[in-house]
DNA sequence: TAGATTGTTAATCGATTAACAATC
DNA sequence: TAGATTGTTAATCGATTAACAATC
C-alpha cells in the first residue's frame, strides 16, 4: 500500500487553507501564474515554507514558470476537501450559532449547515434563518438522512462535553468547538477550538502596563 | 535593566489562558491545591509542559505538595493583565459583532466592548444591545476618552485593513481579527487571526473519502 | 524520615528556513 | 543559451518531553 501523505503537519494544512484563500482571490483577478516569492509577498509566508507545504502532496509548479494560478486552487481545493459540497450540523442556535449560520463565506467555501440543534424548549420548533431549530437529541436520528460528518459546537461550556457524545453518535466526525473545554472524543474525532477569551487573553499579555 | 520573562512562546501564552480557566473552575469549586499531574488530566496538557510554562514567569509552587489554586489563579491572571477591566473597541457591527458583543464570557473575564462601529449608515446610530453604533471614522476621536488598547474587526475581509489602519490610529495596539486576511500593521501592534472557513478546511481534510 | 512533587537542565522531536542541483 | 524558479536536502531554530537533583 502507498502511504503519498504519511502526516501532514497541522500548520501546514492551515497554511494550505491560506493559500487557497489567496489564490481564489488570484483567480478572480484573471492571474495565471505566480511564484512562491509572489506568495510570500501576499501572505506573509516564506517561499521556502510554502514550496515545502506544497511537497507533502506532490509536484504543483514549474522551474522557472511558477504555479498556475487556476491549477494549483484546484489541486489544493481537492486536498483540502473543499471541492465538493460538505453538509454542516449546527449545535446551538444562541448568538454565536446564529452568526455562524448566517455567514455567508461558509456556504461560498462549501460548508452547508443543514441542521441546527438546540436543548432550549423556547427554541425549539423556532427558526434560525431558514433553518428549523430541534431537540439535540434528535440530530442521531436526522443525520441518516443528512449525513453530515462535520459538527459546529456553539453551546455553554458545561454542555459541551455531552453535545460533542451525541454528535459522535450521530456520525460526526470532525468537530469545530467553541466552548472553552477540552472535549474528550474517540479516536479518529478530529477537533479544532476556537476560544475567544483565550485569544483576548493572548492579546491582554502583549499590553504595555 | 532586568528582563524577566525574554520572550514567552506563544503556545506557552495560549495554554496560560487554558490554566487560568481550569484554575478558576477549580477555585468554584473550592479546590485548594494541585498537582501538575492534575493539571495534565483536566487540561491534556503534558505535566512537564505545564511545570515548564510556568517556569516563564517564576516560582509558583511547592515541591512535594503542588500549586495553591487560588494563589496561581491570581499570578496568571496577573501575567496575562487580566486582572483588571479592559476596554475593547468593536469594529463590525453585523451578525458576528453581535454575537461577540452579546457573549458574556467576554466580560466575565473583564474584556469591556465599549463602543461598537461600521460603515453602514443603516446601521450607525443605532444600537446593538446597549451600545450605540458610531462611524468609524469617529473610532480616534471617541477613543481619547475611552482608551481602548484592544479591537476586535468583525468586517468583511474587504474593509479589514482600513479599518485596522483606523483602529491603530485611534491609539489599538492589539486587534482580533475574523476576517480572512493578513493585516499590515506597524510594529508593536498584536495580532490573532480567527479564520472559522480556515478552521472548517483543516477538519475538511481529516474527511475519510 | 520517606514520599511526593517541584523547577530546571538535557535530550528529543518537529517545524522553519536556507541552499542548491534540477529544469523549464 | 541565460535567467528564473522549482522541489528537496541539509542546517537551523524552537518547542516539547524526559529525567533528576533540590526540597517540602
Amino acid at each position: 500500500m502507498n502511504h503519498p501523505t504519511p502526516k501532514v503537519p497541522v500548520p501546514t494544512l492551515e497554511r494550505m487553507a491560506t493559500y487557497l484563500a489567496c489564490l481564489t482571490d488570484l483567480n478572480e483577478k484573471q492571474v495565471q501564474t505566480i511564484s512562491s516569492a509572489d506568495m510570500e509577498q501576499m501572505t506573509n509566508i516564506n517561499a521556502a515554507q510554502f514550496r515545502k507545504d506544497l511537497s507533502y502532496f506532490g509536484e504543483f509548479g514549474r522551474p522557472g514558470i511558477g504555479y498556475s494560478v487556476p491549477e494549483l486552487a484546484g489541486r489544493i481545493s481537492t486536498i483540502l476537501k473543499v471541492d465538493r459540497e460538505q453538509p454542516v450540523l449546527l449545535a446551538g442556535a444562541g448568538n454565536l450559532g446564529s452568526a455562524l449560520a448566517g455567514y455567508p463565506a461558509l456556504r461560498r467555501e462549501n460548508f452547508h449547515i443543514v441542521a441546527a440543534f438546540d436543548t432550549d424548549p423556547d427554541k425549539i420548533g423556532s427558526r434560525l434563518w431558514d433553518l428549523d431549530i430541534h431537540d439535540i437529541a434528535q440530530a442521531p436520528a436526522m443525520n441518516r438522512a443528512l449525513n453530515a460528518k462535520i459538527g459546529i459546537i456553539a453551546v455553554p461550556a458545561a454542555a459541551a462535553q455531552g453535545v460533542a457524545e451525541t454528535l459522535v453518535s450521530a456520525g460526526v466526525t470532525a468537530i469545530l468547538n467553541f466552548a472553552p473545554v477540552s472535549l474528550r472524543v474517540p479516536a479518529g474525532v478530529a477537533v479544532r477550538n476556537v476560544d475567544f477569551v483565550q485569544e483576548m487573553a493572548v492579546l491582554s499579555y502583549h499590553l504595555a502596563g
